[in-house]
DNA sequence: TTCAGTGTTAAATAATTTTTAAGAATTTCT
DNA sequence: AGAAATTCTTAAAAATTATTTAACACTGAA
């Protein structure tokens, strides 16, 4: 298990560290949230451990911060504000537990596996994602429908990924431009355009209900109905 | 959300029943672990809430048969006793979280969402703005109202959700000219009130109650009432 | 090197939205 | 009440946005 440690008092990081790698985890260590910020976004983490009280970024808001980068790492929030307002506000933020300080190790330890659980217990078929009788083969980088193989390209694949995952909202060009293309400007390009095209020859030519939906002067969704 | 409470004090499942109601969940009462586990087997809930201290079949017990059972549902743990042995009891069995009674009802509430959306990928929350019985789906970029959907231009719905945004207040075309066509000097276009008439025709119109008022030499106002 | 598949651009066409403008209706002012 | 100002409604013109096609460039494998 690859634990994050976001925590500003050496003490207790280098405690719950130390304990966490008795249990064979991994752990990093954070001083700080901007860093913490960092680190979480470029490693693949099972699991968060967030102080709320820290310098420059506190816990709350880098949470949230990382939910609307999409980092969907199961986080528990570590705090000594007790109050049910203060949990309440962690969760708000997108904390998916609440310890109140002072703790023993060992409570931490079973919610975190607890959290972990969850997340890896998906098991291997988790990597399909489904809409309808659409489903994406994470595994085989293939698409099917009602059963059917659907061979795609690589950016098609990228595309369909990503609209898959915002199933049901909304998605701009700007936003598939960022997160398929990586491209962060105007470059009065009309590719997405031209592939979403592709996809809908791929996946919805042939089959009576149309799944990718435009919407003029916002952008594309994906969606049965 | 569909929950699931297993608990025999009438009193306090009643209670945790209709608060979680009121907050438009479905839920079901086991008044017993062996009742309880009949329906956690038989019914797909998206929660459990399981008392530890339970004639006939205790919650460990429970928990531990539901997962030999192959239910992975999150099981939240209520109980009386806050040791921590008792709560490392609680997640050997195959609980997800624990609570310690007495508790305060927002954070049962705040915990309960908190397993079901890792649970179900519906991503972020949804993101609906209301008044009345008009919603505003930021996801779907679509209103609602009287759970009727109404499709909408990029214009309408930047200008319906300006409105909704300041609700209670009146704006003035300046300001709608500034904040959603973005236009800083008098064109002496008319442009805005064409557009309130668009909405007006697709959101007030078939429905008695009107929430698109016009204040005269002022603007607009969304309003109930 | 050639070839097939992939990714990108550009331009023509189609569809829809946005804006303009002008007459009708309403409200405000004298 | 009558005139003036403001707001509403409508239809058609203008502009924007989306779709489709085809051509071109790039890549990696044979």
């Amino acid at each position: 298990m690859k634990i994050l440690i976001v925590e500003d008092e050496p003490k207790l990081a280098s405690f719950v560290k130390k304990g966490l790698e008795e249990q064979s985890c991994e752990v990093d260590v954070a001083y700080d949230g901007q860093i913490g910020r960092t680190m979480a976004l470029s490693n693949p983490y099972d699991v968060i451990v967030l102080d709320v009280n820290m310098p420059k970024i506190n816990g709350f808001d880098l949470v949230e911060n990382l939910r609307s980068e999409k980092i969907t790492t199961p986080v528990l929030m570590l705090t000594a504000m007790g109050s049910v307002d203060d949990k309440l506000a962690g969760f708000e933020a997108g904390a998916d537990d609440y310890l109140v300080k002072p703790f023993e190790f060992r409570e931490l330890m079973a919610r975190l596996r607890a959290l972990h659980k969850r997340n890896s217990d998906t098991g291997p078929q988790a990597n399909i994602l489904k809409v309808a009788d659409l489903e994406l083969d994470m595994n085989e980088k293939v698409a099917r429908r009602d059963g059917r193989r659907i061979e795609l390209t690589a950016k098609e694949f990228g595309l369909l990924e990503y609209l898959i995952r915002n199933r049901g909202r909304v998605v701009s060009r700007v936003d598939i431009a960022e997160k398929v293309w990586d491209i962060h400007f105007d470059t009065g390009t009309n590719v997405i355009d031209v592939y979403v095209n592709f996809l809908r020859k791929k996946i919805d030519k042939d089959f009576p209900q149309k799944l990718i939906h435009t919407v003029i002067g916002m952008g594309y969704m994906l969606k049965e109905e």
